[in-house]
DNA sequence: CTGAAAGCGCTTACAG
DNA sequence: CTGAAAGCGCTTACAG
């Protein structure tokens, strides 16, 4: 099984430059073609693509660093940069960073060493040592999903998106809003949505918004919401959520406590889940195209490996999506 | 950039052999390993991981071949793997075969090509082809979810799955049934949940049970049971689902057509997906571990990798979860 | 069209 | 502890 290109050329009675002539589509007699196609039918030979690589100095390797896989955002977009890579002769390598800012350094470092030809970074975080490390293995790298003045970016329209959603959300009639963040270091999660919403309540008058920070997770929302619930303080009309995920588990909190929704409380997120749509309320929200920002950013990648040009920064544009969760006070 | 082991050499004032040794953890004098590191330090040497596996013939990456990326099963089980397989120090190489047997077929080949030492196929039919593919590349390869005598092999209990959802339904007083399952080319899914339930249904008199095949999707459950609500025979009061995915579908479909769950009608799945739990009324359903799989998986692909004995066949069991979405008729 | 030879960047006995 | 040399499996000018 452990065939070498010396042994087919030995077995063909051939020179090894003739079989790797053969293998590569350089001109061989059609007499000495099928002796080797045979001889490597029989053998199954199959090329060892680590000495290929060597002399080729390249790869048609693409590298992922997503911070987690069994996101809904995550999943999507990388199967979207997976199918226009292939689309393209790329393969897509991906890497799991499990939410580990130290390991997505790490990955950077790997896939240099693996002589890959590009990555497409997820972030949610871009501190210095990412750009340290981008710096020094210098192969094309963009970032998906937050940006930075010196790496190519690709981001959505997060501000335009909390904007709308806030806009929204007054305009139904909503004054008593309490507004579920993300931590401010992911700046696109964290700042962006809550800034777009800040700008729409600063257009209206009156308006009483509370400001709590919580995790990612559905369980980080339903904690969130039932201490919600708990203060002694005149309870929301409208939870603005930062993702849908916790907007997810603010519902699940609601149903927990007897809460109506829309009725008694309305409930927006950010994101577009699939889930969203399911459930009952279906869930307002922001769709974000991550499909498209997968098959986009691979045509940004393949774009900056073969050294064309590619904007510097590239925003996304998101839609409101309408739903049953928010009812009108009006 | 393009730094070689020949340079940080030459600029430490040493032998390549001594660098090579250096970054392999061999003996090095102390004044030499300070040379060495500045040296790297200053040029931000990379060692090319190429090379490294053309010597040492073998690499650190196992490959996994998954159907779908953007599934919860799938998405679960390779973040499982994944954080097993780094705990032992491989990395994981993930392929997107996009539900195509000829995909899984030729990564099968590519991964081969790029001497992965182990390859954890995410099945979903065995085809004769795979079968050979597997022969032919003469590495460890373990089937995830489906069985094959020749092959290592991991799969769930879904007959048993089955036949306790069967057994669940019936004794809730539930004699009008509809099964939706899926292709009987899927032995795991379409075949063997379909056999657990009927087997439950063999040992009760009376049932009338209707069978329906629907595609993978949610809309495809969507579909199907819209057709079968338009039907002019009496309508089944439960819909017992193949997978979670058409479960939510049909939910969808009763929503969109007014029929309360589970008063009017009751629904499960099979798989245990998150969002059975957020949605209203909760489906009931059989939870299946992916990410434990996962974490099993790694661990036998990495004794194979190894050559320590693993056995053939390992069955894994799932849990019923009893939620609000079927009506008790007693 | 075909072959001999050098070289890709590393590792690994083997001497010293 | 250190270095010179051979070799991993392939590709690529260069002759012929």
């Amino acid at each position: 099984m452990k065939n070498t290109i010396a042994d087919i050329a030995k077995k063909a009675g051939v020179a090894k430059s003739t079989v790797s002539r053969f293998l590569n589509g350089g001109s061989v007699s059609h007499a000495t073609r099928q002796k080797i196609e045979l001889v490597i039918q029989e053998t199954g030979y199959i090329p060892n693509s680590f000495a290929q690589s060597l002399k080729a100095k390249k790869t048609s390797m693409i590298g992922t660093i997503v911070p987690r896989l069994d996101s809904f955002s995550a999943s999507q977009t990388v199967a979207g940069m997976d199918e226009e890579l292939r689309k393209h002769g790329y393969q897509l390598l991906i890497i799991n960073a499990s939410q580990d800012l130290s390991r997505e350094i790490e990955a950077l470092y790997d896939l240099a060493r693996q002589k890959i030809s590009g990555i497409i970074l997820f972030a949610t975080q871009v501190t210095e040592t990412h750009l340290a490390a981008i710096k020094e293995i210098s192969i094309p790298v963009i970032l998906l999903g937050q940006q930075h003045k010196e790496v190519h970016s690709m981001i959505y329209n997060d501000h335009a998106a909390g904007y709308d959603m806030g806009r929204y959300v007054l305009s139904k009639g909503h004054r008593h809003i309490a507004y579920i963040g993300v931590t401010e270091k992911d700046v696109a999660v964290g700042v962006q949505r809550k800034e777009g919403f800040l700008k729409a309540l600063s257009e209206y008058d009156g308006v009483e918004a509370i400001f709590y920070e919580s995790g990612f997770k559905m369980s980080d929302g339903v904690a969130e919401a039932l201490a919600i619930f708990e203060q002694n303080r005149t309870m929301p009309t409208a939870v603005v959520c930062a993702t849908d995920n916790i907007a997810l588990g603010v519902m699940k909190a609601a149903h927990m406590r007897g809460i109506h929704i829309p009725n008694e409380l309305s409930v927006t997120g950010f994101g577009g889940y699939d889930v969203t749509e399911v459930i009952h309320p279906g869930l307002t929200t922001v769709k974000y195209g991550y499909s498209q920002a997968g098959h986009l950013a691979a045509q940004h990648i393949i774009k900056l490996v073969n050294d064309e040009p590619v904007d510097f920064l590239t925003v996304m544009n998101c839609d409101m999506i309408h739903r049953e969760s928010v009812d009108n006070l009006n």
